[in-house]
DNA sequence: TGCGGGGTGGTACTGAGTACCGTACGCTCG
DNA sequence: CGAGCGTACGGTACTCAGTACCACCCCGCA
């Protein structure tokens, strides 16, 4: 980051604090920086985006991780879960920056709306590439988008508690990895799942599908709880932590 | 629709179709239907409202609807449905008018993100209501966010598809309810219907999840292929047909 | 006739965003 | 050393959305 870019947004985001958002005008920011109007308008190209400046960078570096997925279907929910912990990642090394701008958006309705028109990008990366995991078509893609907004909701809901101080870092990052968990567990059953040749009926198919999430236990540690949940009634057995 | 308000609208639609939205001034469609630009502003209070007009009491419907459900669980998923087809319905009624804001609105990032944006309502009313039935407290409601996003993707599948003339009317209503049925059946297998007592320690650290989906096979069947998943040095297992 | 209120038009202002121009600084090449 | 050159900066002037305010007109009503 150029060092006139950081000196505005430092500016900024010290006005915003103390005046308010709408209250605090360009002139002031780039007069509290030392620098000409003009000067700001060239390093952000409005008054937004002094506060989501490298958001289209940290797209990329999700769009580059899912392009990796290639058209391997059963690489899908893996790969779809690294991205999400990229953007997580992203926010934690931004720490208090991070959680300052989210003081900010969660009070001025302009700069939510935004947030929130932000994570739209997220959610055509997520759908395209799950569609060779669901094997559906562009424009007929229901369970691709169903999932890529479950995924990115549940990404969004675990950053939200750690913007708020519920989680720490370490807590985030937990939480992530349970959170894609349920996600996924509970979607993939509504994937016909082109990896398992023409199964039964495509709809309600009745395999078993085992996911397994950071594996540093052995077979042994977990079977109990395997066994337990494979005893019950229920078709689903709820994520059992061991 | 007062008088003044409605030939304003068709003023600023048939400007925008014509010479575009950015190029188009409240000046121009104000003296095209013949009123002053005062008269403009207090009609619509900005000049992307006057093609979203009547949003809000739309979700206010959508929220008299939810509210209905009182504290019954089990009438969640069905009101869920219901609220959403209220939306679809009202699109459905609009006809061509949806039709001509989804031309723009496709095409002016302005306009799509203040739509987007608009899901967001949406999806808190959903998530609220959900919350009886998942039985989760505000603040620490995952699953209530999830499928609240789910059935809101859905809806806007089906609506895209209407708008984009894929579907007539009857066929964007049988869609929906494919589609809700779809979701709220992935979905309502992931709700653990505050029934089940808490289990073993929820903050896992590194412990090992195991999620297992549609147990119809027993231990044994899938045992293999568990042990071949946690013998790879890979962080995560790959999902595993049996 | 006098009075009050809602819808209207007009004027003036603020502030974001754009276009353009002149200029200073640092660079390389002659 | 100096001439050229690209880049970053500051300044001015403009458009346009949105706000505030005022004067007006028409209507019903006493």
């Amino acid at each position: 980051m150029p060092e006139t870019a950081a000196r505005l947004r430092e500016a900024a985001y010290a006005l915003f604090e103390q005046q308010g958002y709408a209250a605090t005008t360009v002139d002031q920011i780039a007069a509290r920086a030392g620098v000409g109007r003009s000067t700001f308008f060239r390093a952000f190209g409005s008054k937004e985006d002094v506060i989501f400046p490298d958001h289209d960078a940290l797209v990329a570096r999700v769009a580059a991780r899912l392009a990796t997925l290639g058209s391997d279907p059963a690489a899908a929910p893996i790969g779809a879960t690294e991205a999400a912990r990229i953007v997580l990642e992203h926010y934690l090394a931004e720490g208090d920056l991070a959680r300052a701008r989210y003081r900010l958006t969660a009070t001025v309705p302009t700069l939510r709306d935004r947030e929130v028109s932000s994570t739209t990008g997220y959610r055509r990366l997520f759908r395209d590439a799950l569609r060779t995991w669901t094997g559906e078509d562009p424009g007929d893609d229901l369970r691709a988008e169903v999932i890529a907004g479950s995924i990115v909701t549940a990404h969004n809901h675990v950053l939200r508690r750690w913007l708020r101080e519920d989680l720490d870092d370490a807590g985030a990052r937990a939480a992530l990895d349970r959170a894609l968990g349920l996600v996924l567990a509970s979607v993939s059953a509504a994937v016909p799942s082109a990896a398992e040749g023409a199964g039964p009926g495509s709809e309600g198919g009745d395999g078993t599908t085992v996911v397994v999430l950071r594996s540093g236990a052995t077979i042994e540690q977990v079977l109990p709880h395997l066994r337990e949940a494979l005893a019950t009634d229920r078709p689903h057995g709820r994520p059992s932590p061991a």
